[in-house]
DNA sequence: CGACTTATGGTTATATTAACCATAAACCAG
DNA sequence: CTGGTTTATGGTTAATATAACCATAAGTCG
């Protein structure tokens, strides 16, 4: 449904002059600071959570909320090498797994756009992203804190992170289903167990149980044991195994596991 | 793989003081016009083609170049309005589904970036469509030409395009085979062979005979036989069916075929 | 009327899934 | 060093789902 909004629109028309090369000459066009918010998980192997990575705000608005780490787009700069800079800038990761998630981008979503001189609209081109929770260290630098929270206790963040996250989560629940997302956060070599704890943080228990889910995940012949076995504390020692890539290429978007 | 144009950067901040009231003031924030590009399919039944909506430009970038139907998003419009807009302003449709795609936005995708006398970057937020063929009009209204293109005659479009048009067609596929997208392109009331009709066009032969296919829809739960047939020409009449939104409600995110 | 065409409702072999179970090979407590 | 515990591994089996067919029903068409 179409709303035009008229207010919007008159002002504009008042106040700027048919053909200016004012930024808002284009009468009826809006201007657009275009932002880049990223959804940062990670999972805790020790404490088997899921968690999300939040900064703390300093400035105004939502001064003192957690919000999800973005930047805005600078000039000459890409969508992709923006969320890079998020990654780079708060964690110090070589980035694991990037994908472009959803942009939000409704008027009013965010309290700059009436506060502003021009009437400049801001939109989020949100991302998420999975990493390897050993290879992260947080850097507090333009923040007044950073932290790793589990998703059960997410408190309300700013703007509307809330829904962002939310989506993300679904999308990371999506992948860890049909792609190979687990194997960029695992490291080199793994246990078939390891996955399956990764697995379950993630998508909870109810898909599989141990055993049918190892054999599932060997018949894929994705996996490649390397012949080395590991001894954990008590228990009987487990193979090693290294993913590969190459064997999984044709089963792209075919499911892996099945809720 | 950050890379700061350093080029970009130096420019604006000698055009720009730092502290003035000028939107590039900011410094290095890059300023945006947001488009909304849409790909719209559409199902020829009679011909079983799969239909993609294009538009002739006539205006440079790319004039006389075929390009998706797009709109700039205007002052106090959101992303949903403006891809409706688009889609009311084409074809004369109530809009039957649409979906946000994907957000491009790199540097030097648009022309116009270099040839504008600020820095101003375009983005494209571009959507997919699926639309009732049968219900559609097209009104060449500012654009020099318009017409529903069979997808396998596409030829080489404006700006990337090509490159959006091929993910939509991904999406619309994978949306066929895990969500009822097809239910709301088919008339009220339907045949089984109406439905499997649409399935092959989109997604080509080869998921499932016709026969297994039936018992698979029929199965699930979510058609109503209305114990209407009726009769097209030559063979037994058929049944016609109505689908059951509620019933499908918690077969979300199920696959519904498989290729 | 007989030939053709399309819809419908099976059947059957094969593959997949889910729910178990038995054994192997480590550790650990006494 | 011995029996109990723990974890990994490699099955088995019944229930389901899939894929490839096939037979019949009920119309149209010549």
């Amino acid at each position: 449904m179409p709303t035009t909004n008229t207010k919007g629109k008159s002002i504009d028309s008042l106040i700027a002059p048919a053909n200016a090369p004012h930024p808002l000459a284009s009468g009826e066009l809006a201007d657009f600071k275009v932002g880049v918010d990223t959804v940062i998980f990670s999972v805790d192997t020790e404490q088997h959570r899921l968690l999300v990575l939040l900064v703390l705000r300093h400035q105004a608005p939502f001064s003192d909320y957690w919000s999800l780490p973005g930047a805005l787009v600078r000039v000459g700069e890409s969508l992709e090498d923006a969320a890079d800079r998020v990654l780079t800038e708060k964690i110090r990761v070589n980035n694991l797994y990037l994908e472009q998630l959803f942009t939000f981008g409704g008027p009013n979503r965010d309290p700059r756009e009436s506060a502003d001189a021009y009437n400049v609209r801001y939109l989020s081109v949100s991302h998420f992203a999975l990493v390897r929770f050993e290879d992260t260290a947080l850097i507090a630098d333009g923040v007044s804190g950073i932290a790793w929270y589990p998703l059960s206790r997410v408190p309300q963040l700013a703007f509307d992170h809330n829904q962002i996250l939310t989506y993300g989560y679904q999308r990371l629940r999506n992948k860890l289903q049909y792609s190979p997302v687990a194997f960029d956060v695992l490291p080199e070599t793994f246990t078939l167990s390891d996955v399956y704890q990764l697995y379950t943080t993630v998508l909870g228990e109810g898909f599989s149980d141990y055993s049918n889910f190892r054999t599932r995940l060997l018949k894929l012949g994705i996996l490649q044991d390397t012949g080395v076995k590991t001894s954990r504390g008590a228990g009987r020692p487990a193979s090693l195994y290294r993913f590969d890539a190459e064997a999984f290429e044709p089963l792209k978007d075919r499911p892996m596991v099945f809720l």
